[in-house]
RNA sequence: GAGCGAUUAGCUCAGAUGGUUAGAGCGCAGCAUUGACAUUGCUGAGGUCAGAGGUUCGACUCCUCUAUCGCUCACCA
């Protein structure tokens, strides 16, 4: 054995609980965080090159799952691999108000604890209310977060509803309502009744259910049956549709029939349109343009009356005698099926697949309603933009490589959205978020960032779609709409990662905006990331009970297993299977280190390097450069584990036993192996290097220089 | 209905532009040992790369089809 003396904290076994304590602290007092601060002590050269991301927020709405603790590993392995680089890097972390998920989950609590709605506690205490959950909420997240060991720039920590941000939403709404981008108009919407709200297509999540379709005639004398799974719906019909080329009903197009359905009088017009499928039921389609979007299309192509409401935001009737006035439409639906049949007008009943919509954060069934409401016009030239619609805004920098999507077949996907995507609904009728920015009063409307001048002003009631914010999130966290330093220097940003659920949702309007509002792509790389399941296969969900918080995984195994087990073996934008034996294994692996690291540092650093073995070590650090600068960081992190233990414990270290010389080479490779492996591990690395007998180190092995150029 | 993906060792998954005997982790079998490390070491078993065709000197990798599973989108009432 030899002489040199081993750091008393090792001939301890590793303990990651303790160890990983203290360290993040000293970290974010070094300031070294905050690129600037780098600069100023000569680690990062003044004009080096930027390297940036933002934190795709976490919604103010509970805790940080394993989702986010797998994006925020792969962001900070490669903020720390770019900071070793000599990069200028800057990663801005921040929350996002998330308006509805937040509100009705505080409500459903209210509801649930008081028994108060919110209209029993007024705007002004809800809001209250819900503020102070999203601090609470805030607060944790940034704990979990710097229990994972995210290097953050804390100091430009960002929220969507903050006044800065809140600036920025207030601007680009009015730019682009001076452009006619938004306007507002009185259409179909996704009213959803349960969160007494409308929401966007993208909100919607359709669930396949049993449906029963009913066939059956308005009136024992119309001449056509018609098929509907809603019949309660049919008070307000105004036309049957059949195909123009069905030969059934050509003698009855053009006509006109005044009946009484279920009590309530109709005037029905027989009209051809080609959209009815004439296979799909009698071929003939009963015409209710107030609560179907099909429906006031072909009411809008064919002139017909499109106001007669009969369902009301409670999905509640508003017609008919008492056996349908005020009953839920579901009431009103056996009603209307059991006078069917006591007039023998059913002709037939069939069981179908059906998928009903639903609000994703409420459950509730969509209900089709018109409504006055805020739209975003993706369809509309934009002549500051070369007369490009948003659409195309959003599509042409995917599709011309200026932004790529990791993995690439995502772009499919994405294109496939586009083409498929109508206006976007952006008002809510809720209370948390950003306050649309347009006043009345009487016959006159003032859109502008504050509020207008003069007495009797009334600010819109609604607030904004919360995606609405988020997709300014690239631009408004450095500042804008203050031209800023940081908005020149670190725009466009260099990548993103979110997970691929809200590549729809989130990358695309976030494109859309920057576009519309800077002319430039928001970031270069789009680097999604997949679902994290049990150890089973099955989605984390509070129903089930089988979360984990990255909280307790630091707890039993530290950050540094938890985040191995992350990386590990796990492709860009592939599900993953996370079980406790994985992050186990990841334990052992990080002890394993701590043990070399104990066996070298017992060898004294002498000698002349061995040359092959140098050169083998430059050969993996290369190959793990490449592998981080092709986002392949489950390559890196695989060779990593395999030199260290395979090659480096089992073999070199073992022949270094048996023969003399090999002291200065030991402390080579380990000294570039901790390096090598701090982006993966940086809490453990960096007590390590705080224990190596190196002249010329750094004081951190965070803001040390990887040790491979390329 | 449309789009997309997956199918590789018992399990969970990697396989960057096609190139000698297909890899890892866990698990399994046998052996060893208090050695830096039992959170260990050594040895080993285990795969017709879903199936069928095609392109090629050569295919896990490219193309076509089939099967199974999964995801996403969707105004068929």
């Amino acid at each position: 054995m030899s002489n040199a003396s081993i750091p008393e904290k090792l001939l301890k076994p590793y303990n990651p609980v303790t160890e990983e304590a203290d360290i993040y602290k000293t970290w974010e007092e070094s300031g070294y965080f905050t690129p600037e601060n780098m600069i100023r002590d000569g680690l990062t050269a003044p004009d080096a090159k930027p390297y940036t991301i933002i934190l795709p927020p976490p919604n103010v709405t509970g805790t940080l799952h394993m989702g986010h603790a797998l994006g925020g590993t792969i962001q900070d392995i490669l903020i720390r691999y770019h900071r070793m680089k000599g990069f200028r890097t800057l990663w801005i972390p921040g929350t996002d108000h998330a308006a509805i998920a937040t509100q009705s989950k505080v409500e459903k609590e209210i509801q649930k604890k008081e028994g108060k709605s919110r209209h029993d506690l007024g705007r002004e205490e809800l809001l209250k209310r819900v503020e102070a959950f999203a601090k609470e909420s805030h607060d944790t997240m940034v704990q979990q977060i710097k229990t994972l060991g995210f290097s953050c720039d804390w100091s430009r920590e960002a929220f969507t509803l903050d006044e800065k941000r809140s600036l920025a939403v207030r601007t680009v709404f009015k730019m682009m309502y001076d452009d006619g981008l938004i306007y507002r108009g009185n259409r179909i919407v996704n009213w959803d009744p349960k969160g007494q709200t409308t929401i966007s297509d993208d909100e919607i999540v359709h669930e396949a259910r049993k449906a029963t379709l009913y066939t059956f005639k308005y009136a024992k004398d119309f001449p056509i049956a018609i098929s509907t799974t809603r019949p309660e719906t049919k008070v307000g019909d105004v036309a049957v549709a059949v195909h123009p080329d069905d030969a059934r009903y050509k003698e009855y197009v053009g006509k006109e029939y005044d009946t009484v359905f279920c009590g309530v009088p109709l005037r029905i017009h027989v009209i051809a349109d080609k959209e009815v499928d004439p296979a799909f039921g009698t071929g003939a389609l009963g015409v209710t343009p107030a609560h179907s979007q099909t429906d006031w299309d072909i009411a809008e192509r064919h002139n017909l009356p499109k106001d007669t409401i009969v369902i009301n935001e409670y999905a509640k009737m508003t017609v008919g005698d008492e056996r349908l006035m005020g009953k839920k439409v579901l009431e009103a639906r056996e009603a209307i099926v059991q006078w069917l049949k006591e007039e023998r007008l059913i002709e037939k009943e069939e069981s179908i697949d059906q998928n009903v919509a639903t609000a994703e954060r409420t459950g509730g069934i969509i209900e089709p309603l018109p409504k006055l409401q805020w739209f975003i016009d993706v369809n509309k030239p934009i002549p500051a933009r070369a007369n490009k619609t948003l659409k195309e805004l959003m599509r042409e920098p995917v599709g011309e490589g200026k932004i790529a999507i990791v993995p690439d077949f995502f772009g499919k996907t994405y294109f496939h959205w586009i083409d498929n995507l109508r206006d976007w609904c952006i008002s809510r009728q809720i209370w948390y978020g950003h306050r649309v920015p347009v006043w009345y009063r009487g016959e006159e409307l003032h859109c502008d960032i504050e509020a207008p001048e003069g007495e009797g002003w009334v600010q819109d009631q609604d607030s904004l779609d919360t995606w609405f914010s988020s997709g300014l999130w690239s631009f408004s966290t450095l500042g804008w709409p203050i031209q800023s330093e940081d908005l020149a220097l670190y725009h466009p940003t260099s990548a993103i990662v979110p997970a691929y659920e809200i590549l729809f949702h989130w990358i695309a309007r976030m494109i859309l905006m920057t576009e519309y509002v800077l002319g430039t792509i928001p970031f270069k790389t789009v680097l999604l990331t997949g679902v994290v399941r049990d150890g089973q296969g099955r989605k984390f969900s509070k129903s089930l009970g089988n979360g984990i918080d990255p909280l307790d995984i630091a707890a039993k195994y530290g950050s540094d297993a938890g985040r191995m087990a992350l990386i590990f073996g796990t492709a860009p934008g592939t599900d993953m299977k996370l079980s406790e034996d994985k992050i186990k294994g990841m334990k052992h692996f990080a002890n394993k280190i701590w043990n070399i690291t104990r066996f070298v540092l017992s060898q004294e650093d002498t000698g002349a390097l061995k040359q092959d073995l140098v050169d083998e070590f430059d050969a993996l650090a290369k190959g793990i450069t490449a592998d981080l600068d092709a986002l392949r960081l489950h390559g890196a992190a695989e060779k990593l584990y395999q030199y260290l233990w395979t090659r480096f414990a089992d073999e070199i270290l073992e022949a270094s036993k048996k023969e003399e010389g090999y002291g200065a080479t030991l402390h080579y490779i380990l000294a570039g192996s901790l390096k090598l492996l701090h982006p993966f591990m940086p809490f453990l690395t960096e007590t390590l290097w705080q224990l190596m007998p190196l002249s010329n180190k750094r004081q951190y092995i965070m803001i040390e220089q990887w040790p491979a150029a390329n």
